[in-house]
DNA sequence: CCAGAAAGGTTATATAGTAACATAACCACT
DNA sequence: AGTGGTTATGTTACTATATAACCTTTCTGG
């Protein structure tokens, strides 16, 4: 039988955010890097859901957590921190941010986008890895990075929309 | 051996714009959706290369090409209406259109983008469609459309930069 | 020719992202 | 503790990308 990704069943979401952050302390700590507060709180708004989040949908979050006003900068330099440790993927199409389930390890950003309740899954798939990588080769091309992104509906929302 | 997609190759170009021009006045006829000159303008503008063009970019041409000032929404309903007809394509990363070398049938936005020389490839695999297909559906995810976006070096620019 | 639809023009504004420079926090060394 | 370099954040202004709303023109079918 088929899986479904966590993201898309019942699930205690408190563990995921739990779990993301004490992985990007012990992370951040392994490299020598700072996870400063705002780091910290920026990948913990991000992780309060599993659906992609805008920069600025993220500043008006941090300007009400802290009554002082959030610019912009602020934002983006907290984000690319997070994009250059793996924390988090940026997803193109949607202009928006989402936690990486598995920093750990480097890899391409492949989503699966729901566009009822827009939650955002990663697939992780070795095979498609090769099979990306094969086919470019084949066209000559020398590959440094690769993001797939695929839209459909989610396991939970085709449930009675057939 | 690989054989080099013809973007990458030498090629008289000429024939390239003549080609895409030729095949979306038929398809458009045969749609019966109208070609207008502004929007096909706008699609020989994105044929002056198989290099991504912004939206802002192309507002300039169009503005150059006809003393007239050319506004945002112009641009944009023209490249709305050759999306839709499938005569270009969208790459997200870049914010960016490029022309499609076979409109004729709808199919998934795969591209390969040349990180030096900025070219943009289409990549079409029908395994690599399966492989996607098949890797959403084990995530229990019913697919609508993909897209992939494949960062590297072209064949030419690799030569010399080993 | 006329009415409705489709396309394009115009103005204003929303949304996303960055440049440049000032200030503050941190850290290593004396 | 004091000092100086480095890293992080604050602040202002701006550039880039995209859309809303409304009006005018052009096309098309009766």
């Amino acid at each position: 039988m088929t899986e479904r990704p966590l993201a898309c069943s019942q699930h205690n979401h408190d563990h995921c955010i739990d779990d993301a952050l004490s992985a990007a302390r012990t992370l951040c700590a392994e490299r020598g890097v700072r996870l400063t507060d705002l780091r910290e709180q920026v990948l913990a708004l991000i992780w309060d859901s599993h659906k992609p989040l805008g920069a600025y949908t993220l500043m008006e979050m941090l300007s009400e957590e802290s009554t002082r006003r959030v610019a912009p900068p602020t934002v983006y330099r907290a984000l690319d921190f997070l994009l250059e440790q793996g924390l988090i993927h940026r997803i193109n199409r949607l202009n928006a941010f989402v936690g990486c389930p598995s920093p750990e390890h480097q890899h391409h950003s492949h989503f699966l986008l729901c566009n009822d309740c827009g939650v955002a899954v990663e697939l992780e798939s070795d095979k498609l890895d090769k099979d990306i990588l094969s086919a470019a080769r084949n066209a000559g091309f020398s590959v440094e990075a690769h993001s797939l992104e695929v839209t459909g509906l989610c396991a939970r929302c085709q449930t009675g929309k057939v």
